[in-house]
DNA sequence: GGCCAGGTGTAAA
DNA sequence: TTTACACATGGC
C-alpha cells in the first residue's frame, strides 16, 4: 500500500501551472496591479464575489486614483458601492484608508515602495489578507496572499496550520528557495491567482 | 428561499 | 485567546 505523500508547496504550483489557469488575466492576474485601484478593490471584494465588485469598480470611473478618490463624499461613495456589499462599512474605510496614506505618505508612489504590513494592519478594514492583497498586488511585492480558496485547497491535500502566518510562512518559503529574488512577486501573484482561478474552474463544472 | 462570495471588527464567553 | 455575530448585494 502507497501512502499519500503530503505535496511541497513548490509541487502544487507547479501542478496549478500546467492547468493553464491565467490564460485570459492580466500580467499579474489581478486587474491594474500595480496601481492604486488595487487598495479600493481589495477591500471591496472583501467577502464578495469580483463580479459585484467590478460593478462598483465602473461607478468609479474617474475616481481611481488617490486624488480624485478623495475627492468623493462618504455618501456618494456608499452609492457608487453599493453593488459590491456592506457599503456603510467600506466607504467610511476606504476613505480614511486612502486619507491616512495621503498625509502619511503624500504620493501612491512613495506609499508603493515605503508602507509596511503593520501601517496597513493598524488600518481600520485592514486585516491580514487585504494587507497582503494590497503589498502584492497594490505595491508589486514578494507576499503571497492566503485566502479561504487558498485554505480549502491545501485542506484537500491534507494540509493544515493553526493561523493565517503559518499558512503563508509554509507557501512562501520552498518558493523562496528555489527562485532567485528578483522572480518572486511574479510567482507569487501568480500563485495566488492560479488558486482562485482553479477554484472557479471546479465550481463551473457543476 | 437558502447559501455563498477573492473578510474584518467587535463583543462576549 | 477563542467564538459568535453583523455587515449587504447579487448569482445560482
Amino acid at each position: 500500500m502507497i501512502e499519500d505523500k503530503v505535496k511541497s508547496s513548490l509541487e502544487i504550483y507547479n501542478f496549478l501551472q500546467e492547468q493553464n489557469l491565467l490564460e485570459s488575466s492580466p500580467e499579474f492576474w489581478w486587474p491594474h496591479a500595480g496601481e492604486f485601484e488595487v487598495v479600493i478593490s481589495a477591500i471591496l471584494t472583501q467577502n464578495t464575489t469580483w463580479k459585484n465588485v467590478e460593478k462598483s469598480l465602473q461607478n468609479l470611473e474617474g475616481f481611481l486614483t488617490l486624488d480624485s478618490f478623495l475627492t468623493l463624499h462618504e455618501e456618494a461613495l456608499k452609492a457608487k458601492i453599493k453593488p459590491s456589499g456592506f457599503y456603510n462599512q467600506k466607504a467610511p474605510r476606504l476613505l480614511q484608508l486612502s486619507h491616512n496614506i495621503k498625509a502619511t505618505f503624500q504620493t501612491f508612489e512613495k506609499f508603493q515602495t515605503e508602507v509596511s504590513r503593520n501601517w496597513l494592519l493598524a488600518q481600520k478594514g485592514v486585516g491580514e489578507e487585504s494587507a497582503d492583497a494590497i503589498l502584492c498586488y497594490g505595491c508589486l511585492r514578494d507576499v503571497m496572499v492566503v485566502d479561504s480558496y487558498t485554505k480549502r485547497l491545501l485542506h484537500e491535500e491534507g494540509i493544515a496550520f493553526k493561523n493565517y502566518e503559518a499558512y503563508q510562512e509554509f507557501l512562501e518559503k520552498d518558493i523562496r528557495r528555489n527562485f532567485p529574488q528578483e522572480k518572486l512577486f511574479k510567482i507569487f501573484a501568480h500563485y495566488h491567482g492560479m488558486i482562485v482561478e482553479y477554484n472557479k474552474r471546479l465550481k463551473s463544472l457543476h
